[in-house]
DNA sequence: ATTTAAGCCTGAAAGC
DNA sequence: TGCTTTCAGGCTTAAA
């Protein structure tokens, strides 16, 4: 599953294909993702024009002339891949109708934007483009960890009491938005923190100490355009490389990158998902 | 209110 | 080779 660097670079690579485009025909192939599809949503996203693409933690949302917000989850193996436009200076063809295609929008000037999604964990939905952040779905996401509202201050009062170990409080939604699995990894890595700490026996210092890391984390992992394991791609079906520099994250056995130390990266099973550690690095 | 476990799906990889 | 098991980046719901 994307997180917010993978999200984002995705959001990007959809904005030459999208943004202030006029949505010419919409096929919708099968009723349900991870839940019912809207209602009528091929003909509410018929003629439509797209006019900006916005990313909410993990969300796109495509506000549209109508009144109307298209609101994407990419859920676990979810892509946007966009054809029928010039990409890294070669024109990308579409591509014959893969299984798990689920959705299609044909863009007015041949672009096309397949979202395939084989797990359907993912979902899309449409709402009122004024009530948009009172969708349930984001009503009560914490905030954006790349935003003014998150800082030290937040994450110390969200994380003050809290007997939970850090890498759930992390990956709580509610606490910050947009984290995942690997990049709550890398960040507890980075910050030297073990992740089965309890999230309230955090010093102030190694609180204040997570806001500019996870900040650095996210920006690095966008500018790499995200991180590419199993099904992660960007729209123009590129890789992204972020996973070269993963430091922690599925090294298992591996030596620690740390200069000077001479561990070797471990993995423990917090509430049913892995978290690699560095054991002489992370307290 | 917090925290944990189970469940939703398919496909790739590992194990036998 | 082929069958079975395990695991995967998210999020919700129900239950403790």
């Amino acid at each position: 599953m994307p997180e917010l660097p993978e999200v984002e670079t995705v959001r990007r690579g959809l904005e030459p294909a999208m943004t202030g485009r006029l949505i010419a025909a919409a096929a919708v192939n099968r009723p349900d993702l991870r839940w019912p599809l809207p209602p009528r949503m091929a003909e509410r996203l018929t003629g439509q024009r797209v006019l900006g693409l916005r990313r909410r933690s993990k969300y796109i949302l495509a506000d549209l002339s109508g009144g109307e917000t298209l609101l994407i989850h990419l859920g676990m193996s979810g892509r946007m891949l966009v054809s029928g436009v010039m990409l890294g200076g070669f024109f990308h063809d579409h591509p014959a109708p893969a299984k798990h295609d689920h959705v299609i929008l044909n863009m007015d000037g041949g672009a096309r934007v397949t979202f395939n999604d084989p797990r359907r964990f993912g979902a899309m939905d449409l709402m009122p483009t004024d009530s948009a952040e009172g969708h349930p779905l984001l009503a009560s996401l914490g905030p954006e960890p790349l935003g003014n509202a998150f800082d030290e201050a937040h994450l110390r009062a969200r994380l003050a009491g809290r007997r939970a170990p850090i890498k759930a409080a992390l990956l709580d939604q509610h606490v910050v938005a947009g984290l995942g699995n690997i990049y709550v990894c890398e960040v507890l890595f980075r910050a030297g923190l073990a992740p089965g700490r309890l999230a309230g026996s955090l010093t102030p210092d190694e609180v204040a100490g997570l806001v500019p890391i996870i900040r650095a984390v996210l920006l690095e992992a966008i500018e790499a355009g995200g991180s590419s394991l199993r099904d992660y791609r960007q729209a123009g079906g590129e890789l992204g490389y972020f996973q070269h520099a993963f430091r922690v994250y599925g090294r298992e056995g591996q030596p620690c990158l740390a200069p000077g130390c001479d561990g070797t990266i471990g993995r423990i099973v917090q509430s049913g998902r892995s978290s690699f550690l560095c054991p002489r690095c992370q307290r």
